[in-house]
DNA sequence: TAGATTGTTAATCGATTAACAATC
DNA sequence: TAGATTGTTAATCGATTAACAATC
């Protein structure tokens, strides 16, 4: 196999979502899933799945598919889900609240293990078992939880000055749910979720109808 | 103008983050931007840029850029953000709750105006002031508010039952939150929003630094 | 006027799709 | 064996980027 380039970032969003329909063929007792099957399932093109398979280094068999156990295996290391990440969140609102809460993270091996917040109100509880801390011990907590991905959940307006203050203290990875562009030093991996890109989509789809 | 073709999705998720520049700028009485300056603040090319706007119809001026307030209203209708769409919300847990207590969303003339959930404790309540119905009345509440848009937040095993129940509501467009592929007639829009794509883009990407 | 910026047309790039030999 | 499925190589498609004339 020759070493992935730069993964492509269609691939990388879709290997997700076969993930689910494949632990399902797991948990059914099946030992192999071909490609034609998962794209039935999510009406994509069987090739596509067969190329986006192959970027995680999996072998296939000829007439039977893919080997089920390994494939998730490959999915996951190639995805970095086989090794637990610890994260924080920061900024214990609604949104905040919402991803703590949100159990599937632990399927894709993101461990939240704190929050922050500048609510006095907060601060000092928790939140479905996770304890809330108060913001401003950000600089000497993150490092010392050792924790590397940060999620912002704050109000926009404040966004940038946080995310400063989580690079300083040594985060590596923001997942970044305002709706702002953040500047950070290039070995600062910024992903922006969109909410309002999603909204757009869905609209313009729904007019051409 | 030609008319624009099939719109082209890269565009169509990119135009929601130029509003907030171009209000930006509108607030500080500026009556013109530059396809170079909202290029400059989101670290794209100018070029791209133009090709976005120009989708939505609008005619900038050479040396002066696009006159604001025009741009704003094309980038609007264009999106169909111009005139408030009412939603409902189906499943006020976590994230439903969050998703209803998100200002931004009147912004995009997005418009929840009621809930629905089959928790006893919450049916009759209101979340963030929005009504929460039992469940189980869609299939009269939603013809009766003429609603046609559904943001489903409900777990994973009932997203496909919930989504036909809809559909046999009346509604249109269905903004998908769940990791279920929907299966969904035609002339009904479902968009899908995977947290875990965005996920696995920032491991991805850490891992490549 | 000079020069910044637009909008158009062409070139490049990357992703998707097609074709098909290999194989279990 | 026959046929379903993989993986590779090539073709197509669409999006991004480049080049540049038009223009205010």
């Amino acid at each position: 196999m020759e070493t992935p380039r730069i993964s492509a970032a269609p691939s990388v969003r879709r290997l997700p979502s076969y993930l689910p329909i494949i632990r399902n063929m797991r948990s059914e007792g099946e030992e192999y899933i071909s490609g034609t099957t998962i794209a039935q399932e999510l009406h994509l093109e069987a090739i596509q799945v067969r190329k986006d398979l192959a970027i995680t280094g999996i072998k296939g068999k000829p007439k039977k598919g893919y080997p089920v156990e390994l494939l998730i295996n490959a999915i996951e290391r190639f995805l970095g889900w086989d090794i637990l990440q610890d994260a924080v969140i920061v900024g214990v609102g609604n949104l905040g609240t919402a991803l703590i809460g949100y159990q599937e993270f632990q399927l894709n091996g993101l461990n939240i293990i704190a929050g922050f917040d500048n609510n006095p109100k907060k601060i000092g509880s928790t939140v479905h078992g996770i304890p809330v801390f108060n913001i401003t011990t950000m600089d000497i907590n993150i490092p010392f939880f050792g924790v590397n991905i940060a999620i912002l959940t704050v109000p926009t307006i404040c966004a940038q000055e946080t995310a400063d203050t989580l690079i300083k203290a040594g985060i590596s990875g923001i997942w970044n749910f305002t709706n702002t562009k953040l500047k950070a030093p290039s070995h600062v991996v910024v992903q922006r979720e969109d909410l309002s890109s999603g909204y757009a989509m869905l609209c313009t789809k729904m007019r051409s109808r």
